[in-house]
DNA sequence: CAGTATCCGCCATGATACTG
DNA sequence: CAGTATCATGGCGGATACTG
């Protein structure tokens, strides 16, 4: 019994891939490439912003997922959050050094895709 | 009245970016970023791999989504369905070039995203 | 300003069953 | 084998109102 306890713990996570259903990338893959994550992801890129900021650069982002995806990528590590308790409030959103390194390959993403939407023969009419 | 039209078709579509509300883009951002767009692209990179194949090694993935997902990338451009017309049925799927451009970016990503879940402090449980 | 709280519709996702 | 059809549901996402 102990036996297969310690045999459990020992085993390695058995390099499971994002292709693997258990694989807990998969959670951070949708953290990520979540409708709102890439983007705010990218608008930190350059600089900090605040709340306000955010809301107006990444257009038709609502409150509520403002807030949500950013409680996210910051609970993932990606996102720093600093109050400067003052009244009124002012709060910052950066980029974690780790968050920097994942927004590098997000990037070239989402520039492809913005210069390439052109060559897609994505069905007209579909605006949302 | 012919004037405003003239103005209207004359005028360059603004340079919108993934972060207007109204830009194209953001489909096709929505469509290589959905849960399993991913996924099948980086998939499909390596070799052109048949329903069956695919439906094995992207795991979990139900039939519906797999169909959904192979249909709404081959209408945006990205991916080749080849139907042999064999009994019993054969189909593959691949990149077309325009996918390979694509999946050429998203590889980086999935493959750090998997090298780095360790170091994001994603809340342990969440094995969805 | 920077959020939270609440309500709600709709659709993305999934499980199951069926078919050429 | 390669799908489609159908049904059920959870939660994504939006709108609105409220707060420190």
């Amino acid at each position: 019994m102990s036996e297969s306890i310690w045999a459990a713990i020992r085993s390695e996570p058995p390099a499971t891939t994002p292709f693997s259903s258990n694989c807990p990338s998969r959670v951070v893959l949708d953290h990520v490439t979540s409708k709102w994550g890439v983007l705010v992801l990218v608008a930190l890129s350059r600089d900090s912003m605040r709340w306000g900021e955010l809301h107006r650069y990444v257009e038709g982002i609502s409150e509520k997922m403002l807030a949500q995806t950013l409680r996210q990528l910051e609970s993932d590590g990606f996102v720093l959050r600093e109050s400067m308790g003052t009244v009124p409030p002012r709060v910052d959103y950066s980029l974690t050094a780790l968050g920097q390194e994942l927004a590098a390959l997000l990037i070239p993403l989402v520039q492809w895709v913005g210069d390439n939407v052109g060559r897609t023969t994505v069905p007209l009419g579909a605006t949302a």
